[in-house]
DNA sequence: ATGCATGAGGT
DNA sequence: CCTCATGCATA
């Protein structure tokens, strides 16, 4: 069972345009620009469809590439590349990744464009139970996060079982709502609405 | 598309 | 215990 990859490393600079080798600037290097990881996402995700490939598809696809420590990811993180529900870092260190695999898949479907192309598969294993939290438990929950984002351990005990719930499922609920506080959407370029 | 969860690495 | 990247399961 292969783990997961590497948290974040600097092992991603396949296609950079051509810098001057003698000399380089101090500042702006790294393409950090949340218009233009933006315009990628959306522009990756129309090349997608087009080439009728679904994210799941890509997803897989990735681990073929053998690009040094990249492996495959699945339909979830390939939906939030694209809908830009990830960090910021996250966008960054995967728009490389996801380019290549662009290129690369442009570059078949047009050879392919002289035979016939198939390559399905399918799966059937389930397994891992969800659990859910109901509306108005997770009202309360919202409502405590929005004067306190982060509850001391003795806290969570509290509302977890003011609510009903266990310890755990409260410690989880608050560190995913942080997550979702730093995602592009609604981190910075969002004002609240009014 | 999104909710709840896991695990690595850090404090 | 947290943050962060990521994914299974499910709406």
């Amino acid at each position: 069972m292969p783990p997961h990859m590497a948290a974040h490393h600097p092992s991603a600079a396949s296609m950079q345009p051509p810098h001057h080798p003698t000399m380089h600037h101090p500042h702006h290097d790294l393409d950090c620009d949340p218009r233009e990881l933006e315009a990628f996402a959306e522009h990756f995700k129309q090349r997608r469809i087009k080439l009728g490939v679904t994210q799941a598809d890509v997803g897989n696809a990735l681990g073929k590439l053998k690009l040094p420590g990249v492996g495959s990811l699945s339909q979830s993180t390939i939906c939030r590349f694209e809908s830009l529900t990830l960090s910021h870092n996250n966008m960054v260190a995967l728009k490389p990744v996801l380019l290549a695999w662009l290129e690369e898949a442009e570059k078949t479907a047009r050879e392919a464009k002289a035979a016939g192309g198939d390559l399905f598969g399918a799966n059937g294993e389930r397994k891992r139970k969800r659990t859910s939290i109901a509306a108005p438990e997770k009202r309360s929950l919202e409502a405590y996060f929005t004067i306190q984002p982060r509850p001391s351990g003795e806290k969570i005990a509290q509302i977890a079982d003011k609510l009903d719930l266990k310890k755990n499922v409260v410690r989880v609920w608050f560190c995913n709502q942080r997550q979702k506080q730093k995602r592009m959407k609604f981190a910075a370029g969002m004002v609240p609405p009014h």
